[in-house]
DNA sequence: CGAGCGTTTGAAATCGGTCAACAGCAGTGG
DNA sequence: CCACTGCTGTTGACCGATTTCAAACGCTCG
């Protein structure tokens, strides 16, 4: 239903079908992003039968899904550009964001487990992503050492994220909250060669607060109140980050420190 | 340093070494829990190879680490019986707990993306591991096609329950938090053949806060009005639940689909 | 049996939530 | 191009849930 790989096909001839022809004849080993989907030990053999990975690829405009709570579990999606976000809902209409995701991200891993996925994905702006079936991936790791190897860490870096955001969650009040937001996207960015103080949210203020699990009214506040102290500047969705030390510092300094040297370290 | 795994040695001759040696002589084939550990539908040929991947054991007192923070991932460990939490500190003390974890589930997994543990897992009671070297497991994997999937889902399985674990710090209030943990738990055991309604609790008060992200008073004081409305009967650590349906709607089981679609509909 | 820890209970304080009004901006259509 | 509309975000006043502080209780284990 809400199955967006497979209504890829019907074909006028557009500029924006010829985007994406073009688009669908890169393979991995010739993507700008590679280094974040895919390992980078790969000799030439492997990069070659990586590129049997990816043959579909598929487009989102904001507010579209990408896969909803119940839907069955096939594939695995990276993202090419653009950004998503992931979330659950309780009946009563309480939402919680269990993450935003980035180019060279993955998403969908959530669905292995039950067959079917246990959370919806959904575009913050215009994006495009890989679409890779998840029982050819599971073949090319018994093939590729460093593929089974890397996927085990995709894994395992996702756990640790989300335990990350559980300790955000239960034990920070929320300016560390909104601290660590900032500070943990700018990180990010930084990785993906962006500006690490100066960038564009494409999230709302609600979608924050439901990440940090608080209201839209708190995370206002908060923003007012770190734009007074000169922390930060923001103005609608534009965020340029003044004092980056303090937003370290309010983001529960422990951590930081870690990130920093594994900022130093994992550049490669 | 709290490495566990190395120190099972020097020899008496005692009860509890006896013990030991003949649970150390038990395969995973033959083990009464390998249901949760691995997959069910291994051939014989299948099953005589995975005996290799437990040549060890560890056994912890109450209170011990199995690992901290920063000590170097080798292991992954599933647990015989016992339990243990996993947790995650702030630099001032504060402290959040990730995970309460019984038998037949794996702890460690945090462990491979950096190469050294994000965590630290400390034992709740006595409790005894199964030590699993993990590249051994890996290399497994790799010939065993039902046992890569296996730990596939096994990763996946974690991730969603992080994924509750978000829903219920960021989206419910304290009410709402200790039902889902009940119930959460309730499950849980009387998967393991215990009774899903009376049972002991292995955590303080303390801990069951540091998972939900709440004080040590607010646990308190909420159990004793569950107590005193008779939903739940608990008196120190045991733990009778009398009324498990309110339970359930306090903890809002129901994660709607219907509701998710409602709100597409009103939305856009 | 007493010491000490973990837990319970009460009262006061605080942080974040709720409610309500309004401002800003984007998209729509005249 | 501008007015209208609706959505998102901001701000203020108030409220309530959870935290904080303090004291007492009651297990558990030597």
């Amino acid at each position: 239903m809400s199955d967006k790989v497979h209504n890829q096909t019907p074909l006028k001839i557009t500029m924006e079908v010829i985007m994406n022809i073009s688009l669908q004849s890169n393979k991995c080993s010739s993507c700008v992003i590679n280094s974040f989907c895919l390992p980078t030990e790969l000799n030439k053999e492997e990069s070659k039968k990586i590129d049997q990975l990816i043959n579909q690829k598929t487009k989102l405009k904001k507010g579209e899904y990408l896969y909803k709570q119940g839907d069955s579990f096939n594939y695995i999606f990276s993202i090419r550009y653009g950004s998503l976000k992931t979330q659950l809902f309780l009946e009563d209409g309480r939402s919680q964001v269990i993450g935003f995701h980035l180019p060279g991200e993955i998403v969908g891993l959530d669905g292995i487990s039950y067959g079917t996925h246990q959370s919806e994905a959904i575009a913050l702006e215009d994006t495009e992503l890989c679409v890779v079936r998840f029982s050819v991936l599971e073949a090319l790791c018994k093939e590729i050492n460093v593929l089974q190897h890397h996927v085990y860490k995709m894994f395992s870096r996702e756990i640790t994220q989300d335990h990350r955001h559980l300790l955000t969650l239960g034990s920070l009040n929320g300016e560390e909250k909104i601290a660590y937001f900032f500070v943990y996207l700018s990180e990010r960015l930084s990785k993906r060669g962006l500006s690490p103080t100066n960038f564009h949210l494409a999230m709302g203020r609600e979608e924050i607060g439901d990440y940090l699990g608080m209201k839209i009214e708190t995370v206002s506040r908060i923003l007012a109140k770190l734009n007074s102290t000169k922390i930060i500047e923001i103005r609608s969705k534009e965020l340029k980050i003044l004092n980056i030390h303090e937003l370290h510092r309010l983001a529960g300094s422990e951590r930081s420190k870690q990130v920093a040297t594994q900022l130093l370290l994992t550049r490669h």
